[in-house]
RNA sequence: GGCCACGUGGCGGAAUGGUUACGCAGAGGAUUGCAAAUCCUUUUAUUCCAGUUCGAUUCUGGACGUGGCCUCCA
C-alpha cells in the first residue's frame, strides 16, 4: 500500500497517516446540533468524512474502522428556537435530527458506527468535569463550573492562538464571576423554563464543548486517531476539546490528526444560518439526485472554498448523465494509479479527471476501463443506485409518456413527408416539456432533459 | 489590532523549479432535412514588484486584493 498522506491542522502540514493501533482506526467527527434543516455549508463534512471513511475501509478494511459522529440534542440554540416555534424540545430535536438522517441518506452517506446524542450522555459529562474540578482543572462558582485556561499551558496550539491575545479582544464574554474571560463553562444552572439535570452544582445543562470530550472517549478511547469538523471549529470548539481531554486524561495527543474541510461559499461570503445566505440541502431534493452535489463538492478539494453556484450541479448532473453509461452493478479493484491521488490528503479533483480519462476510453470500447470507472465512481460514494433509479430521480413530469409516443409518431410522419415546419414544431413543444430528442440510426429516441 | 488561508485561461479546478492536467463554455470540421448526441481538431492562464536560479506560475521577501477565525457557526 502506498503511503496514505493527510494534512493535519496541529502541525500546519500534510503528514503520512499511521495509525495509533494496528488494525483499529478510529475516527470522530463533529455532527449536527439539531436546531434547523441543515443547508448546504453543513453538508460538506458531511460528504468529505464520508469520503475519509470509505477510503480508511477500503485501506484498513471495514470492521477495522470506526467512525463515531455525535449529535447535539441541547444546547442554547435549541432551547432558544424550541421557545420561538413554541414545541417541546424532545420534540424538536426528534424532527431535526430526522431531517438530518434524511439528509445524509440523500448525499449517500454511510452511517457511523456511533451517533451518541449529548443527552444521553450527561452522566459521563458529569463525570468529567468532576474530575477536572478535581484535577484543579476547573472551579465552580455560583452553579457554573468553569475551565481555567490558564492551568492548560498548550491552550490555543490548534488555532495558533495566545491567551493574553484571546483576553485582549474583547469580543470574549466578559462574566463577573469568571476568573479569565477565556475560560469556558463546562457547567451552567438552567432556569426551571430551561431543561437541566441534577448535579453537584445543582440542576443545570452542559457547556458546548463537553459533549465531543465526553463521548470520543467513552466511544474511542482517551486517544484516536482522527478528529474531524469543518473549518469554523477550529476555535473555540475543538481548541476547548483538546483542553478538556488532554487535562482530565492526562494525555497531551487526544486526536493524533485534526481535520477540517474548507467552507461552502456564496460570492466568496461564507454560507452560514446567520448571514442568511443559505440553501437547505433539502431544498434541493426535487430537482437533483444527491450524488450530484456530492460530485460537484468532491470536484474541489476539500481544503478550499467551495464557491455555490447553479452552473456547478448542472455540470456535475451533466458528467454523471455520461458516467451512468458505464454503471455497472459488478465491482472490481481500483488500479493503484487511479487510487493514488486519493491518498494525497483527498485529491478528488485530480481523482475525478482521471475518471473523465477512463470514461474516455471506455467510449471506445475498453470494457476494463468502464469497470475501473463504474467501480471508482462507487469508492467516492457516487452510483449508490442503479441506472433506472438514476434514471428517474429528480425529474419532474410535465408530459404523459404515452403523449410522448403519439407526438413523437406524428413529428415522424411529418419528417417522411418532408413537412420540417411540422416536425420542427412537434421537437420544439416537447422541448418546452423538458423532453430531448434524438433521432439516430433511423430511430428516435427520447429523454427527460 | 492579532492570527490564518487564498489569488491559475470566459467559468470551475488540479499540478509543477524547465516539457503549458481535467471538465464546462467557445471556435472549426465530420455527421444530420435541420437539430441533438457522438467523434475529430482547436484558441485562451498562472495579481503585481523585487530576489534566488541557467530557468519560477511553483522557492524567498514585499505590495495589492479577497475571504476567514478571534462571539454562535460545518
Amino acid at each position: 500500500m502506498n503511503k496514505f498522506f493527510l494534512y493535519n491542522t496541529l502541525s500546519r502540514q500534510k503528514e503520512v497517516f499511521k495509525p495509533k493501533f494496528e488494525n483499529d482506526i478510529r475516527m470522530y467527527v463533529c455532527g449536527p446540533t439539531v436546531y434547523d434543516h441543515p443547508h448546504v455549508g453543513n453538508a460538506r463534512p458531511l460528504i468529505v468524512f464520508d469520503l475519509l471513511f470509505r477510503i480508511l475501509q477500503k485501506l484498513y478494511k471495514s470492521e477495522n474502522v470506526t467512525y463515531v459522529r455525535n449529535i447535539t440534542d441541547i444546547d442554547d440554540k435549541i432551547i432558544e428556537t424550541s421557545q420561538k416555534q413554541n414545541i417541546e424540545i424532545g420534540q424538536l430535536t426528534k424532527i431535526v435530527t430526522k431531517y438530518f438522517h434524511d439528509d445524509c441518506l440523500y448525499l449517500g452517506c454511510l452511517n457511523p458506527n456511533v451517533e451518541p446524542k449529548a443527552t444521553e450522555h450527561i452522566s459521563e459529562m458529569i463525570e468529567l468535569t468532576k474530575k477536572l474540578i478535581e484535577l484543579n482543572y476547573a472551579y465552580v462558582e455560583s452553579g457554573h463550573v468553569y475551565f481555567d485556561v490558564m492551568k492548560y499551558e498548550d491552550y490555543g496550539k490548534l488555532s495558533n492562538k495566545k491567551i493574553d491575545e484571546l483576553v485582549a479582544g474583547s469580543r470574549v464574554e466578559i462574566s463577573e464571576i469568571k476568573k479569565n474571560p477565556v475560560d469556558f463553562v463546562l457547567w451552567k444552572p438552567s432556569t426551571d423554563q430551561e431543561p437541566g439535570w441534577n448535579s453537584p452544582w445543582g440542576k443545570g445543562r452542559p457547556g458546548w464543548h463537553l459533549e465531543c470530550s465526553a463521548m470520543s472517549e467513552k466511544y474511542l478511547g482517551k486517544e484516536f486517531d482522527i478528529h474531524g469538523g469543518g473549518l469554523d471549529l477550529i476555535f473555540p470548539h475543538h481548541e476547548n476539546e483538546i483542553a478538556q481531554s488532554n487535562c482530565a486524561n492526562s494525555t497531551d495527543s487526544f486526536a493524533k490528526y485534526w481535520m477540517h474541510n474548507g467552507y461552502v461559499t456564496v460570492n466568496k461570503q461564507k454560507m452560514s444560518k446567520s448571514l442568511g445566505n443559505f440553501i437547505t440541502i433539502d431544498e434541493l431534493k426535487s430537482k437533483y439526485d444527491g450524488q450530484v452535489l456530492r460530485l460537484a463538492m468532491l470536484s474541489t478539494h476539500y481544503r478550499q472554498p467551495f464557491d455555490w453556484n447553479d452552473k456547478i450541479l448542472e455540470d456535475a448532473k451533466k458528467i454523471l448523465g455520461k458516467w451512468y453509461e458505464f454503471y455497472s452493478q459488478e465491482t472490481i479493484e481500483i488500479n493503484e494509479e487511479n487510487l493514488n491521488p486519493l491518498l494525497d490528503d483527498l485529491n478528488t479533483p485530480l481523482y475525478i479527471s482521471n475518471l473523465h480519462s477512463l470514461y474516455d476510453k471506455a467510449s471506445k470500447g475498453d470494457r476494463q476501463s468502464a469497470m475501473q470507472l463504474s467501480s471508482s465512481c462507487k469508492l467516492i460514494g457516487l452510483f449508490n443506485k442503479d441506472l433506472e433509479t438514476w434514471s428517474s430521480s429528480t425529474i419532474s413530469k410535465l408530459i404523459d409518456e404515452n403523449e410522448i409516443k403519439n407526438l413523437l409518431h406524428e413529428r415522424n410522419i411529418a419528417r417522411e413527408q418532408k413537412n420540417f415546419a411540422k416536425s420542427d414544431q412537434i421537437r420544439e413543444l416537447l422541448n418546452s416539456k423538458g423532453i430531448a430528442i434524438e433521432d439516430k440510426d433511423g430511430k428516435t429516441n427520447w429523454k427527460y432533459k
